[in-house]
DNA sequence: AGCACGATTAACT
DNA sequence: GTTAATCGTGCTC
């Protein structure tokens, strides 16, 4: 991938930068799209901070949606989704794997985008101890794999990602221009009717289109 | 109370 | 390409 498709974020834009309550506060396929790019970063105690560049997001709209777990109106599993923008809403599914959302717009509209799929960037030998065995491409290239690497389990569902001192946020990140991103319908949602099952609600850029030289110990 | 299935993954043919 | 693993959730009886 030619480098001079990325470009850096113009300044006073801090790279550090947690994003605040007002990013999420907004339509989920903008917040969903904006994601591209930005950190995900695990703060653990004693251990240091796992970070990861988002690379693969996708949306979850309101009740209509029949896609979105909110389809079934407020529920115990899905209540964090109707609350305040900005947290994680965090859920157990097929028997074995957690997976990440963050909720977005306005409290009392059920919304969040999830996801799918991360360049690991700093971190890297927790986050291989985390998924031993696995290939380097396959380290949290899924929504579960992610969540395992993380260590994100539903302890996590409804924390406040834009509280000061936070151990779990999203950070600034690197530019990805519209040319990079891919759009297709969301994955896995084999039983939901139409128009739900092929709205193209999935962002999605390829894991080598991050710039190797940034990250911390680059892929052998 | 019972049941079908899931916003998935890893292993296998 | 197919399939087992594994259990919480929401729906039906």
């Amino acid at each position: 991938m030619d480098p001079a498709h990325w470009v850096k974020h113009p300044a006073p834009v801090n790279p550090n930068a947690q994003l605040s309550r007002s990013f999420y506060a907004r339509p989920s396929l903008q917040v969903c799209r904006e994601l591209l790019g930005k950190r995900l970063v695990r703060v653990l105690a004693g251990v240091g901070r796992l970070e990861g560049w988002i690379n693969e997001v996708e949306a979850y709209i309101g009740q209509e949606d029949l896609g979105c777990h909110a389809r079934s109106g407020r529920t115990a599993r899905n209540e964090t989704m109707w609350g305040p923008p900005g947290h994680a809403y965090v859920y157990f599914t097929y028997g074995m794997h957690w997976v990440l959302n963050l909720v977005t717009q306005e409290a009392g509209f059920p919304a969040a985008v999830l996801l799918r799929g991360l360049v690991p960037l700093a971190g890297l030998e927790e986050i291989r101890q985390r998924r031993a065995g696995m290939p380097e491409s396959k380290l949290t290239d899924g929504p579960a794999k992610l969540c395992r690497a993380f260590h994100i389990t539903g302890e996590w569902d409804g924390y406040d990602l834009t509280q000061s001192d936070a151990r779990l946020y999203v950070a600034e990140g690197i530019r990805v221009p519209d040319s990079l991103v891919r759009t297709t319908p969301r994955i896995g949602l084999n039983n939901v009717p139409e128009p739900w099952k092929s709205k193209p609600w999935r962002f999605a850029v390829a894991p080598d289109s991050f710039p190797h030289d940034q990250r911390e110990d680059k892929p052998r």
